[in-house]
DNA sequence: ATGTCGGCATTGTGCCGA
């Protein structure tokens, strides 16, 4: 089973670099963030004719994420418990069965910036939401996988030029130990458990020649549970989308399993 | 180098979010 997280920024405007990249990878699952539609107006159809199962959660204008599965999606869930005043579109979950049940989560975890500020306010406040949901993950003892664009820098070595995030929302203390309470309990953080060290990247800005100058961020990343950890054959960054034609600022983050 | 995009409100372009 191979899952790959992808913020597409905007399914209209990168229907075509989307669809390409499904024909050509063939994810089991796929989850998007950024759809940047609503429910009713999700180009459907093209996703359906290449064999996927497919569940939204949008919104008009910003945010949305969806659920893109080769396997029937049993049980979604729509929106990050503890909020009922929150009304943005970045959180969808739903069970895949396979060869055995997973529990996919997929997120777009807020910006925060300007920071400090309200917005900054709201993304710790969704962080700690996320928390709470994590360990209810953590205690059902089932494989499951929280995958999406986190908007967090975890350390030093996942940006090119660390010194430019110090005031940022994605790299503040505050951020990056909320992130490390998430990971504490229990979780493995896909792409670390198979590769160490810098330089690798899931973002670049499309401002300033950041991708020509390799000037990056890692950003997109997966977390799995104990037993969703124990699956896990391979990790990577699909590094070279960036390069393609109309490519969103970001790139997929591929999970395997053997499941 | 505040250097790029996508979407919205809106019919030409400025604003917001990232």
């Amino acid at each position: 089973m191979r899952i790959a997280t992808f913020n597409i920024n905007g399914v209209k405007a990168r229907i075509e670099t989307v669809l390409g990249w499904l024909e050509r990878e063939a994810p089991d699952v796929a989850v998007l963030q950024e759809i940047k539609s609503v429910d009713e107006a999700f180009p459907r159809a093209p996703f359906e004719d290449l064999g996927y199962n497919l569940e939204t959660h949008g919104q008009k204008g910003f945010n949305g994420v969806a659920i893109l599965s080769k396997y029937p999606l049993e049980d979604v869930a729509r929106g990050l418990p503890g909020d009922d005043g929150d009304d943005q579109a970045r959180w969808i979950e739903a069970t895949v069965v396979g060869k055995r049940a997973l529990r996919i989560c997929c997120l777009y975890l807020p910006n925060g910036n300007p920071a400090p500020g309200p917005k900054y306010d709201y993304k710790l406040a969704w962080m700690e939401r996320l928390r709470l949901r994590a360990a209810a993950l953590i205690a059902e003892e089932t494989p499951a996988l929280m995958l999406g664009d986190y908007n967090v820098i975890p350390q030093a070595e996942d940006a090119a030029r660390p010194e430019a995030w110090e005031t940022d929302a994605l790299y503040r203390p505050e951020t990056r130990a909320a992130f490390r309470r998430v990971l504490n309990l229990g979780f493995t953080e896909a792409f670390r458990a198979r590769r160490q060290g810098g330089g690798h990247y899931s973002f670049w800005d499309y401002q300033a020649g950041a991708w020509n100058r390799n000037d990056g961020i890692r950003i997109d990343h997966a977390l799995l549970t104990p037993q969703a950890a124990d699956l896990m054959t391979e990790c990577w960054i699909e590094t070279d989308m960036r390069g393609r034609e109309k490519p969103s600022d970001h790139v997929p983050v591929w999970v395997e399993l053997d499941a």
